[in-house]
DNA sequence: AGCTACATACCAACTGGTCGGTATGGATAA
DNA sequence: TTATCCATACCGACCAGTTGGTATGTAGCT
């Protein structure tokens, strides 16, 4: 009975993400977390000296998750295809796909989550997530300038703002999308997202109209 | 001493406000909020009967000012020109000034934090928030597909999900915006949201390219 | 007087966290 | 093989502090 610990761990640490995703970190008690496991304090404090030992160890399991996520993507998409332009659009479809599969099961980010209750966590927490969400800005930001250099813009952008401009979208469509509980927001925004993209590179040829100056 | 009520309710209101966007509504404690104001409970539960009380309140006063926004604006940059087209671009950049004057006074966006800890509320305040973000769907969305039809867009799109895009960005930007502590994100990411807004009705001139896997 | 606008004192419930104890099972040694 | 030992895993009663909320009083205005 008393045996696998870190499966126990895990177990606290699965129904508290649950719990914190749907009602925020403060909201979430400890004694909440017991009853959905069917453990007891005990346990618990056995496994994390404290409430927010639980919270900075579930953001390092989520960043860390989040930057596999990032990577093995960029990975795929890199192997799906040698044309850098075309590597970054495959990229935010290859996310689409898996925002769609995943589906309803995962309703938030917990980036987001944490930033609306901020005092709650010490800077090292924080840290967790500046890196997190940095290297979004800085990996696919250099996918992206790579994709500039290979075809250069139809109107003049910033590398890291249009790789932030993703992270903006998902978080800003999972706002709306739970306050209208219409999960597909997500999708509809990431295809927009996608389509500012291929505007930009000129995947879909743009001319300017007025001055008359960049004409290809 | 004793005087104006709906000053001091409109203080606690205030107060309330500014800690509930920095920490969330579960962490911000009623007597938090009267250290700030220097009231006591008595004059808080006798304005307000319970914290969820004061928590529809401001949900009630921050929609009503949202959706006054929304509509002067709109109007504001329908007085500006004539053209539905450029009426659209105008409220965004519209918008971007604002968010520019009113700057980092305004951290937040309650809709967002009540979002995230959508047990809390009742459904009365729910609705509040969806009534609102239904608002700036189909106000923006009516003003939008005026556009579309006075301008044939160069890639087929839907007016509502235009118009959920920018509340989209602009939440995502405030989370975003948070992380980082760059308050200048979010103006970014509403200039790309307009780029995106002038190539889609072909303020610059699109023409495809390939086939074209541009869906819809 | 009576109503509004507060202050003060207080309470029951819940919070995160502690602490002494028990159960389990693997390593060790007889 | 089996008796001993001990670390790990877990239990559950308990604690002090904080929470939202109430009851009662009072000062000022009309």
């Amino acid at each position: 009975m008393a045996r696998d610990g870190a499966a126990t761990r895990a177990l606290i640490m699965d129904a508290a993400q649950k719990l914190i995703l749907r009602h925020g970190f403060a909201a979430t008690s400890v004694e909440a977390v017991l009853e959905q496991t069917g453990l007891t304090k005990g346990a618990f404090f056995h496994h994390f000296p404290s409430k927010n030992d639980l919270a900075r160890a579930l953001m390092e399991r989520f960043a860390e998750q989040d930057e596999t996520t990032l990577r093995s993507t960029l990975e795929r998409a890199e192997r799906l295809t040698k044309d850098p332009v075309q590597q970054v659009l495959v990229f935010v479809g290859l996310l689409e796909e898996m925002m769609e599969q995943s589906g309803n099961s995962n309703p938030g980010c917990l980036y987001a989550t944490y930033s609306y209750e901020a005092q709650l966590f010490d800077d090292e927490t924080h840290e967790l997530i500046k890196k997190a969400l940095l290297a979004w800005r800085e990996e696919l930001g250099a996918k992206i300038r790579q994709a500039l250099e290979h075809r250069p813009p139809r109107i003049p952008v910033n590398a890291e703002e249009l790789a932030d401009g993703l992270t903006v979208v998902i978080e800003g469509a999972y706002v709306l999308s739970r306050a209208f509980k219409e999960p597909k927001l997500v999708l509809d925004q990431l295809r927009h997202y996608r389509n500012y993209l291929e505007m930009v590179f000129g995947e879909v040829r743009v001319e300017m109209d007025v001055p008359a100056s960049v004409s290809s």
